[in-house]
RNA sequence: GCCGCGUUAGCUCAGCCGGUAGAGCACCUGAUUUGUAAUCAGGGGGUCGGGGGUUCGAAUCCCUCACGCGGCACCA
């Protein structure tokens, strides 16, 4: 260390290895990264400084452990997708000065930024504002980081006519440091931080699309333009990306229930899933399996009419809190709506006669099929419908059971989506929403059983306030598919309200009338929904119990067609769904065409598979073949397509 | 519901400045009897989403409705 510098004051910097350098006080962290090395001196970004992410040129006053960081770290990336954000508002400006800006936050794989344009934005702007992001990233411009006061950083954007980031100021609060990050002509309020010239953000950009958005989320206010757009550290790393989102497009379950004859939708009928034959025995399986889950888990089913007047729907409150959402049909002079709900009707069975305490926990269980006139815009595919069968089921129980009745519940729930091949849930809970049915009183014991059950089936909740039921709180189970996206399922929903305005109650040991609670659940949520979810994890290739077509055996030879007709009729005996493919086609051509339909396994039989009574075993998904004598290809497939939950011995499901 | 975009043969898509519709796959017919992801040849098929308008003339331009797509808002 030079001895004349000795008087002037330092600070010991403590870097991510360990090791402490002494540095002048106010030193920086571009000056920290420069002295380490040239490379790290050109891809840094920020600094963390005891933790905190900061521009490259604030001074460092006292000694500090601190991380350079570059866009190959999380937090580089996010600052990245920032800058890139601000990049977007800068070409935005230039390129259509009369725009004003809002917000431009980053998100999942990249940032958008919402615009409130004069004229609105094409699709071909989008190749506009890209080409003028690389210029500017081209002039490399410095990025400098300005303290403002509040009240003239008002001034300032209500004088550049930029009156969306004038009211975002005003509404922060008092106190708060307002700052401002400026690039060339352009100025954005922003906290920052933001690498330190325009020329650090790697060229690894993309604008992927167009859309509507409300100012603040809300939709009273006006529609502004959003851009998003996704960056990453590296061309390579966006190229990897757009493949994984073109990968992620063949599991489209539109695409895939076209491709595989499940199902369709038309204009006639928006909202409605036509299921074909290979859908529904798909839909089918999934209903088959739950229903014997059900049985073994004590529940009973029952069915309750679609189409029910409009007095049970005031009764119950639907007609209240749920009416824009419920279709009606006149007849006779009485106003009929179809149930969006199957709970009001769950009721209606349980009122019949006098209910003992004795009886409970009743588990009624209704693969009902709902109808919600759900906004236009919602609609999407099989998931979201206007006309959906749930896996529903209404446990009536006294308020010490509802702990007992919501780990048990769980438990099932877990089994299932193992079944089904999803292991990874998380569980929401949901609490009261500002219109609901009930005093604050039973809201309060709702959500404190709920909430205590919760703990008591060992379950980890995070909190989504106000998205209760309008009649209770909930948890909501969200299942994490096979490339990553959540999806909510299943649910459990705690009900003291509908027994109550219903009107339902049982004889205790006490011999009198008291309520029931209401547990209202359900597995799957709705099987459109879930199947689409199923679709879309497997990308298709279901497991074999799942399959539509679960077997084709497929000749190479004329010679060998009764002994195929043969193979397949032992296969349907045993309780497979077999096909036949008989046609005078080269066997690369059918199976090329049965493993586009995604069929698990095929059967390929010749010459000499028919002389020696065995079959030649394709799976989806390879090319290895395995020769076996018929009557061990039968055993082993019969296993194999075994539903889940089917006792021993027992043949696989219809 | 809101914003933007789209709708052409069963599917995927082409069709430039308005001149009267095309490809690949699929389908049908014939030939081929084939050994693990496309055999060859021929053929049929579209009031260009519905309605209205501009024009001598509209798949193409304009208006409108429906549906779809991407988001937002809403939600299983």
């Amino acid at each position: 260390m030079p001895a004349s510098q000795s008087a002037a004051p330092e600070v010991a910097i403590t870097l991510p290895d360990g090791s402490v350098r002494r540095y002048p006080a106010g030193t920086t962290g571009m000056a920290i990264a420069a002295s380490i090395g040239q490379r790290l001196a050109k891809d840094a970004l920020a600094i963390q400084v005891n933790g905190k992410l900061t521009d490259l040129d604030q001074p460092i006053a006292a000694d500090a452990t601190i991380a350079i960081v570059t866009a190959t770290q999380p937090a580089g990336l996010d600052l990245v997708r920032h800058d890139c954000a601000h990049l977007l508002a800068h070409a935005v400006k230039e390129l259509y000065p009369d725009t004003q800006i809002t917000i431009g936050p980053t998100i999942e794989d990249g940032f958008y930024y919402d615009f409130s344009p004069k004229e609105p934005f094409t699709p071909a702007d989008l190749a506009r504002m890209e080409e003028r992001m690389a210029l500017i990233v081209d002039r490399d411009l410095p990025v400098r980081r300005e303290v403002w006061d509040r009240d003239e950083a008002i001034h300032f954007f209500n004088s550049r006519g930029e009156h969306y980031k004038a009211e975002i100021i005003a509404d922060l609060p008092r106190g708060e440091i307002v700052t401002c990050y400026r690039q060339g002509d352009f100025i954005d309020l922003c906290r920052g931080p933001h690498a330190s010239s325009t020329g650090r953000v790697p060229k690894a950009f993309k604008l992927m699309k167009l859309a509507g958005a409300y100012w603040r989320g809300d939709s009273r206010n006006e529609m502004l333009q959003r851009v998003y757009g996704t960056a990453w550290a590296s061309e390579k790393d966006l190229k990897t990306y757009l493949t994984r989102l073109k990968e992620a497009e063949k599991r489209d379950h539109r695409r895939l229930g076209r491709e595989m004859d499940l199902f369709h939708v038309q204009e006639e009928a928006p909202g409605s899933v036509f299921w074909h034959p290979n859908g529904w025995t798909l839909f089918r399986a999934c209903e088959t399996y739950l229903r014997r889950r059900l049985e073994a888990g004590g529940y009973v089913e029952v069915k309750t009419p679609q189409l029910v007047d409009r007095a049970l729907w005031e009764q119950s409150g639907h007609w209240e809190k749920f009416r824009e959402h419920m279709f009606t049909a006149e007849a006779e002079e009485r106003i009929f709506a179809l149930k969006p709900m199957n709970c009001p009707g769950a009721v209606q069975i349980f009122k019949q006669g006098i209910k003992s305490y004795r009886e409970l926990p009743l588990r009624m269980a209704e693969f009902g099929a709902c109808h919600r006139n759900e906004p236009s815009g919602a609609l999407h595919g099989i998931m979201r419908v206007r006309a959906f069968t749930q896996d529903d089921a209404h446990i009536f129980c006294t308020e010490d059971q509802i702990t007992a009745e919501t780990i048990r519940f769980c438990e099932l729930l877990k089994t299932v989506y193992g079944d089904f091949g999803f292991t990874d849930v998380h569980v929401k809970f949901s609490d009261r929403p500002p219109v609901r049915a009930g005093s604050d009183a039973i809201w309060d014991k709702a959500e404190a059983s709920l909430q205590q059950a919760s703990l008591a089936a060992g379950l980890s909740l995070t909190l989504n306030p106000g998205e209760g039921a309008f009649y209770g709180p909930k948890l909501e189970f969200v299942l994490s598919d096979a490339i990553g996206r959540d999806w909510q399922c299943g649910t459990l929903q705690v009900d003291f309200v509908l027994p109550e305005r219903l009107d339902a109650n049982y004889v205790a040991e006490d011999g009198q009338k008291h309520r029931p609670v209401m547990l209202h659940r359900a597995i799957l949520g709705s099987f459109e929904r879930f199947i689409g979810v199923l679709i879309e994890h497997f990308a298709g290739r279901l497991p074999m119990w799942l399959a539509p077509v679960q077997v084709v055996v497929a000749t190479i030879t004329g010679e060998a067609d009764s002994y195929a007709g043969e193979v397949r009729k032992a296969l349907v005996e045993r309780g497979l769904r077999a096909r036949l493919d008989i046609r005078n086609e080269k066997i690369g051509y059918k199976v090329r065409e049965h493993s586009l339909a995604k069929v698990p396994v095929m059967l390929v039989v010749g010459k000499r598979e028919a002389e020696t009574q065995a079959v030649a075993i394709r799976r989806l998904g390879g090319n290895a073949q395995e020769t076996l004598a018929l009557g061990d290809a039968l055993a082993s497939l019969v296993v194999e397509a075994t539903m889940p939950g089917t006792s021993e011995g027992a043949t696989a499901g219809a």
